[in-house]
DNA sequence: ATCGTTCGTCTAGTCGATGAACAAAGTTTG
DNA sequence: CAAACTTTGTTCATCGACTAGACGAACGAT
């Protein structure tokens, strides 16, 4: 990539430095001269740039290691508790909180679930999560680094929520709320950008750089992972594929447009074709995506052909995916993929009937590992990686993330 | 962008020194102080770097400029007839070439047009193309720099041609083949993305970043430009917009899946509806493109409504884009744009009336302005781009693009 | 003719990467 | 067990690219 920026060496150290560190983040433990050997840098660098990452607490050295025939190394380990960071995923009906050290392990989690809430509820509740989490916290030489919040629906370049139909929120600055309650970095994320971005880095995306992460809850979302980087498009609107019409005059949808994937794929789509069939679970009467998995394991066979249908329809979509963007990975995510069971038939053998044959070679279909923690880890996750920015680039440039 | 690369002192010279001369390319005639100032560079620096340029043949010094009260400066040119690049559209039933100087200005041009010839045939139409804009090359003194050929087709990432359905090409190697001919460095490349690049380095997407050129001919294909880069996808198979299905259960299509967007959206498609309706020409019996627009022109109203048939399904698929993309601007290109007139209305219509409003926002919707000559331009402009790229980095690296 | 301004070059200085030498701490071998 | 070899990590002199600032040249304005 051509940056337009001018090049001298205190970039190039800079540049250097958050190498090595991120050679130690990904490869811990490891010596010295492994680094040198891995990044190419000369050893006397490394040496030097190691200190200064020692220095700044943000890595530690650790006993000796296995000597391979010589004397035995140092090795570094990444400071993993050097802070915490949080992040909240804010879903239609729940709130689920994570509290996490730099590399995205989770040590403390919050979870509330509600209905048809108000905006000032919903703070309340996000408050108390986080309130919670802080106190959770160990002390820590950077203490609490950031708070990430994905949020289901569009949020622009300036992180503000311009609609969220499912809670039925427009323009909402949450940043500076929370910002000026919390007094440390605050990042919006949209849904499933935060959840392509949390499989990316700690599910089951790692090891892939052209990720499509189908975010299937009430709606549809997607977060794009192109050549491992999120695209956000021009305004940070991308990944509206809810609406993407798979059927010309089809059912209108609240979207304006007809025949949108989300009318054929989604939970809300599900719920409903249940609703029409009078499905009905033992002891509720209200039907919840939950209910028809719980039927459909008792071995209902309407129940299993509910899913059939919403298999095939997730099919659709994603031969669409395929044919565009020639992914590597496709990750079906949320809610809906506690139904792979059900799911995943259906819907493999549509893409494997549909898409062009090329197009299948190297593609990975899979569903998520990190089930509903994807987003909170995604936007704890992007937290993290700012403040690392900023440690490195110490003048407080903002990360071009 | 992180690279995960080292960084030295020679990389940050080589960088600097790309920087100077983009600068000179995209803005001369200027002087060493304005790019200095431009570009945040030492004069000292950007003196010694120009000096190395003018050694390389890449640049001239022009005369004095216009004092702004003190010493005039010595204006720089980009060389852009230090070599030539050669660049081949080869379309289904055409092959345009054209040879530009090294800012894709064409400086000569042929064209031939056929039906139905075989692999060898095409073959020696191109020698023969290529060679007489050789012929038409003046002496320089880097010569023929590339020749780059795009391909209605799917091109891999060794630049094979895995599959050209409507010439009927599997798994052909042309690059090998023009390179043993001509000696020179060959790129093939799909038209798409070719037209993308051209609408992007020369035409009317020069300003944007995130631009999605959408190729309606007898096929369709979409190139992705995302965040100012051509974006190929995994392994090269991007952009297969074509197949996208817009209506389940629709027609079957060649390509084995059923209601893909080209089947309601290309020229295959006008031609055959123009058929099914009996139309006709006066002085012909065999429908083409040109000859629907001929009588559309002569307001033959039956023909007119054919194109806003697919103006309205060329909406459908470009509010697809939108939503998926939030790019900054459609283009519409290739043959299908000579039809502007009657698409524009009724595909913008349907995507006003269908688009989520955040996405319309500064949103462009255009068509191609380079016409014809847009994947041609765009093939000669990546050769260019490369022959750069060798020259600055001298050391055969290539060009990471 | 003189003064102030701008342009481009030149020189000394700074900073970071590099390579080589070296000390420290191991292992292997006879 | 001692000698020889290996590997690790530090130190130091050197190199190379950028920078700041001085300087002369060229030009306009007074």
């Amino acid at each position: 990539m051509k940056t337009n920026k001018t090049w001298n060496q205190h970039v190039v150290k800079r540049e250097n430095k958050f190498l090595v560190l991120e050679t130690i983040i990904h490869n811990s433990p490891i010596s010295r001269a492994d680094i040198a050997t891995s990044t190419g840098l000369n050893k006397g660098t490394v040496s030097s740039l190691v200190n200064e990452l020692l220095d700044e607490k943000l890595i530690n050295e650790s006993g000796p290691g296995k000597s391979s025939g010589g004397r035995r190394p140092v090795m570094l380990l990444f400071n993993q508790v050097a802070g915490y960071s949080i992040g909240v995923d804010l879903g239609v009906n729940y709130i689920l909180g994570v509290l996490t050290d730099l590399k995205g392990n989770i040590c403390a989690e919050q979870q509330v679930n509600f209905s048809n809430l108000t905006y000032e509820e919903i703070l309340e509740n996000v408050y108390t999560i986080i309130d919670s989490l802080i106190a959770a916290a160990p002390s820590t030489p950077f203490g609490i680094i950031g708070i990430g919040v994905g949020v289901p629906g569009v949020v622009n370049k300036d992180k503000r929520i311009l609609l969220a139909p499912n809670l039925n929120w427009r323009n909402i600055d949450l940043k500076s709320t929370l910002e000026q309650r919390y007094r440390v970095p605050v990042t919006i994320e949209n849904e499933a950008n935060a959840g392509a971005y949390g499989e990316k880095n700690f599910g089951i995306g790692k090891e892939f750089n052209n990720i499509i992460y189908v975010s299937v809850g009430i709606g549809i979302g997607v977060g794009l992972i192109l050549n491992g980087q999120l695209y956000r498009g021009n305004n940070g609107f991308s990944g509206e594929f809810g609406h993407m019409t798979i059927e010309v005059d089809g059912s209108k949808c609240s979207c304006g447009s007809e025949g949108c994937w989300e009318l054929y794929a989604s939970e809300k789509s599900l719920l409903l074709n249940a609703e029409r069939l009078g499905l009905k679970h033992e002891d509720r009467n209200n039907l919840t995506l939950d209910t028809v998995i719980d039927l459909a394991h008792n071995g209902q066979i309407e129940a299993i052909q509910l899913f059939e249908v919403i298999g095939k329809y997730l099919g659709v979509g994603i031969n669409n995916i395929i044919n565009i963007f020639n992914p590597e990975q496709v990750i079906i995510g949320n809610r809906m993929a506690e139904a792979e069971k059900y799911l995943k038939k259906p819907m493999t053998d549509w893409i494997h009937n549909q898409s062009l044959w090329f197009s299948q070679k190297d593609l990975n279909i899979n569903f998520s590992n990190l089930l509903k923690h994807s987003a909170a880890l995604g936007v704890a996750a992007f937290s993290a990686e700012e403040f690392l920015y900023r440690t490195i680039y110490e003048d407080k440039v903002v990360s071009a993330l």
